[in-house]
DNA sequence: AAAGGGTGCAACCGCGGAGAC
DNA sequence: TGTCTCCGCGGTTGCACCCTT
């Protein structure tokens, strides 16, 4: 195909933002709005490649972001998240207002991965999970780990349904406060001093927390899809899980993860 | 106080999807 | 149907800052 690169690097300026640079994005945008951002940098007389406009935007300038101290509850809404979704950042920040996805993706690899390898987890993403199928709806991100010399999808592949759960609310078999301290797991024994073993505590919140699932597809708005990554035919709830669990033996509680999930939202 | 190593974050890179033509 | 462009994503890198010795 010859895809030709981006944005000439020649004479592109490239590192940190200046406040200068800073500026002169944020007030083009406001004054034209976003997209258009290979023409961009020349119309905003910036020397900047439009990815690079573009990212600075979306992780920096917008509006509304959140920058820094991500606290204890979005951890676990993000391990939670990650469990369901794998690496897929930009849907995980997606359901944390404010935050960015580089910026989740950078404390998931800087903090949570390393307090989860504390607790003797190893976060396994989707890797080996069939790709969720394509939606018609643009926002459909491809699969995590499915990144890199993948193929493309062929014409061939079966059609897929969409499933479209309603929420139902399983409080009482996952009840739930802020930090989700309910949730953690008595049978590594000693959990009779509440709150004084705060490594163990969070270790176990981790254990609960990061549970491989069957794929979840969330869309752009509030609602949620459970997309099948199935033939028509087939029953997507009566599939056996693709990561075993201790925690999760049946479909009932996958409901509840989900539950969860919307609980948390 | 200085050096070296570690950490965290901003930015870059390369790829694929989607749409236009 | 094939090609091209734009956009967005996830993985990776570079570097400034912090901490330890």
């Amino acid at each position: 195909m010859g895809r030709s690169p981006c944005c000439s690097k020649v004479g592109l300026k490239r590192g940190p933002w200046s406040t200068e640079e800073d500026t002169l994005l944020a007030n083009y945008i406001q004054e034209h709005g976003e997209g258009h951002w290979r023409s961009l940098p020349q119309k905003a007389g910036l020397l900047r490649c439009g990815k690079s406009c573009r990212l600075r935007w979306m992780n920096y300038l917008r509006p509304g972001i959140k920058r820094g101290n991500i606290s204890t509850d979005e951890e676990d809404l993000i391990i939670r998240l990650h469990s369901l979704l794998g690496n897929r950042w930009s849907l995980i920040a997606g359901r944390l207002p404010g935050r960015t996805d580089n910026e989740i993706k950078n404390h998931w690899n800087t903090h949570l991965l390393k307090k989860l390898n504390t607790a003797g987890i190893q976060p396994k993403p989707h890797k080996d999970l069939p790709k969720p199928p394509k939606k018609s709806n643009k926002s459909t991100p491809p699969a995590a780990g499915a990144k890199k010399k993948k193929t493309k999808t062929t014409a061939a592949a079966p059609k897929t349904t969409v499933y479209l759960p309603k929420p139902i609310r399983f409080s009482s078999a996952f009840p739930r406060n802020n930090s989700c301290d309910s949730l953690l797991v008595s049978g590594s024994g000693s959990s009779s001093n509440e709150g004084d073993n705060n490594v163990e505590k969070e270790n176990a919140v981790l254990k609960v927390s990061y549970v491989p699932c069957p794929l979840f597809e969330l869309d752009g708005d509030e609602n949620y899809d459970r997309v099948g990554v199935y033939g028509d035919d087939q029953d997507f709830l009566n599939l056996p899980l693709i990561h075993h669990s201790d925690f999760y033996d049946d479909v009932n509680m996958l409901d509840k993860v989900y539950d969860e999930y919307l609980q948390l939202l």
